[in-house]
RNA sequence: GCGGCUGUAGCUCAGCGGAUAGAGCAUCGGUCUUCGGAACCGAGUGUCGGGGGUUCAAAUCCCUCCAGCCGCACCA
């Protein structure tokens, strides 16, 4: 079906045509009418006209009849207020339609996404939120458009880190290797690091390690292997634990690029684009400059003869382009990095491996911060655990459901308290712009009123109990949609606004733009609720109200899961 | 120093070229003898960081200043 917005779109689209081709409308939702079209000022004022004359004229030539009414306002708005047949109609369209006005593409893309990336030796902490959480809908929300995800975990399994971390091992004595935990690991890694950090002779020998690991010393390798198919086992646990939808197959990390590094180097140097530098391989991208104004380098190779991190980007640059047949490149990963995937594309594209074609993008975000506005930490100063986090909104959860004392058995609502948690926390995370920081805090993000995950959940249980109570199975008849009080148009409208609310959202990246679309849906959603009897109404006027509100728990339905959030049937 | 991001109601955030700047929380006041009250309705508060400019129209675009955060060659 043609949703709402495209319907009055291309209406006045043609008529916006005879006067200028192409000229914008500028169709939006308005708190005055229905919709409103802004774009006839811009339009006079190009055609020298007086703006309510162009208007007049648009209106004669529009085709809204049985579709909207039109006024003019002001210096020149055009109000619209769609008609009743047209609601009506429309309302059925979404009745009959699984994906609620939503078209799946025509053209499928294969899109690929980069995202969570966590480092292998370490447990998952709050610095992997965002990339999982964001990257986790992003996914979710092509999947559901249409087009072909190939999500890739680009996990830190390779480098001067692994390097110390085996170099460490080898220190300490390797011991029962195969029973080493995650725990472990964690601290084993704080270890190296400091290490690391403090003693220049051990630096060195990580660096000669690097080498030996990238040159394929099978012991060296063995070591390596042992910490990382622990690692991977973990992370798969904490992901399912999330309801995030990466798998192990996912999980192509640096190392799977590191026999491609050389060829990177020689393609580079071929095409005339490699310069020596203090002993490192680089290229200079024109227009980077460092603080002293002076060309700035990526570094393909080391002076050490190791390959830094921007190699292993520009090899999966490439076998994404050439292997996998990409058509589009997302990688979530946090604004820090913003310069170096700018020169990492310009330097693709400077070597030809990533085509105009492709669209390539660095899907950035901000900071999780602690309540007093700095990094997020635990009270003891140390970065929070993902699976601490998880827990303790769990518990918080389940708590909440006890006081409630519902009449769910322990198990039914453990999972319940999970669905909750799991919705609390990517709810707060995907709800505002991903570009700002955002301060973590549990206490608002998991309560049940507000802009919250689980108020969204609520509103979609309340809903699906209704239909509990009807006692049989329901089944949409074929209802006249007559809308007769405020709140039910109201809430109708909402609900036809929701393929163009998931359209911006995926075409900006932008989840929390469906999470605002969602938000303010239940809002519609509970307003009728309260002025609106259902069950207790009759005929046709009960049938239009269950209708309403079957599409309603649809929209909430499939709003949350494409944004990975789990909807309750009951809460 | 250069570059980037951020600055909107007490707090947390939407709005990013359109008509009186919105929501949630908190506060205050109401409704309803609940189709699940984990509800609804109403009220108040804003130099949209400051100052210039562009435009018929600017929180939104441009310039500049202030404040904060981040990045700027061999760690990823």
């Amino acid at each position: 079906m043609t949703s709402t917005y495209d319907t009055l779109l291309s209406r006045l689209q043609s008529a916006f045509d005879t006067l200028e081709e192409g000229a914008d409308p500028v169709l939006r939702t308005s708190d005055r009418s229905d919709y409103q079209a802004n774009g006839v000022m811009a339009l006079a004022k190009r055609l020298g006209r007086p703006p309510r004359d162009v208007a007049e004229e648009i209106l004669g030539r529009a085709e809204l009849s049985g579709v909207a009414a039109v006024e003019i306002a002001g210096p020149g708005f055009l109000n619209l207020t769609l008609s009743p047949e047209f609601l009506a109609e429309q309302l059925t369209g979404l009745r009959d339609d699984d994906r609620l006005g939503i078209e799946a593409v025509t053209q499928t893309k294969t899109v690929v996404i980069d995202y969570s990336a966590p480092n292998v030796a370490k447990e998952m902490h709050v610095g992997n939120l965002r990339s999982t959480v964001i990257g986790d809908a992003l996914a979710r929300m092509y999947r559901f458009a249409g087009h072909h995800v190939v999500a890739r975990n680009h996990v830190g399994d390779w480098g001067t880190p692994f390097a110390m971390l085996i170099e460490h091992l080898l220190d300490s004595g390797e011991g029962d290797d195969a029973t080493l935990s995650i725990g472990d690991l964690d601290a084993f890694y704080k270890e190296a690091r400091t290490k690391f950090d403090a003693d220049d002779s051990f630096k060195e020998r990580s660096r000669s390690r690097v080498v030996a690991l990238q040159s394929g010393d099978p012991e060296t390798l063995r070591l390596w292997r042992v910490i990382v198919d622990q690692s991977i086992a973990y992370l798969d646990l904490v992901y399912r634990d999330f309801g995030v939808t990466l798998t192990p197959n996912d999980v192509v990390g640096e190392s799977f690029y590191n026999n491609m590094l050389s060829d990177v180097v020689t393609d580079l140097a071929a095409a005339g684009l490699i310069v020596e530098s203090g002993g490192a391989l680089c290229v200079f991208p024109p227009g980077f400059t460092n603080r002293d104004g002076e060309a700035l380098p990526l570094i393909v190779r080391k002076s050490d003869e190791g390959f830094g991190y921007a190699a292993s980007d520009l090899a999966a640059v490439r076998d994404r382009v050439d292997n996998l047949h990409a058509d589009e490149m997302l990688y979530v990963v946090g604004v820090p990095q913003a310069q170096h995937f700018e020169m990492v594309f310009a330097v693709a594209r400077m070597a030809g491996w990533l085509p105009e074609r492709v669209r390539c993008e660095h899907v950035t975000f901000g900071n999780v911060l602690g309540p007093d506005r700095k990094m997020f930490k635990s009270r003891s100063g140390e970065t929070v655990k993902l699976a601490s986090l998880l827990g303790e909104a769990i518990e918080r959860a389940d708590a909440a459901l006890q006081e409630r004392n519902s009449d769910l058995d322990d198990a039914a609502r453990t999972q319940l308290a999970v669905e909750i948690a799991r919705a609390a926390i990517k709810y707060a995370d995907l709800s505002t712009d991903r570009h700002h920081d955002y301060i973590f805090d549990l206490d608002r993000m998991i309560a049940f009123e507000g802009d919250t995950g689980p108020y969204l959940q609520y509103a979609h249980a309340r809903l699906r109990s209704i239909f509990r109570r009807l006692g049989t199975p329901w089944e949409s008849p074929v209802v006249a949609f007559s809308l007769d009080t405020p709140q039910e148009r109201h809430l109708a409208l909402g609900l036809l606004a929701f393929p163009e609310a998931f359209e911006a959202s995926l075409a900006t990246l932008q989840p929390h733009r469906l999470c605002v679309y969602l938000f303010d849906l239940a809002q519609r959603l509970t307003a009728f609720y309260d002025a609106c009897p259902v069950l207790t109404s009759e005929g046709v006027l009960r049938d239009q109200r269950l209708a309403l509100c079957d599409l309603a728990a649809r929209t909430l339905s499939i709003g949350l899961s494409v944004l990975g959030i789990d909807a309750p049937e009951k809460m």
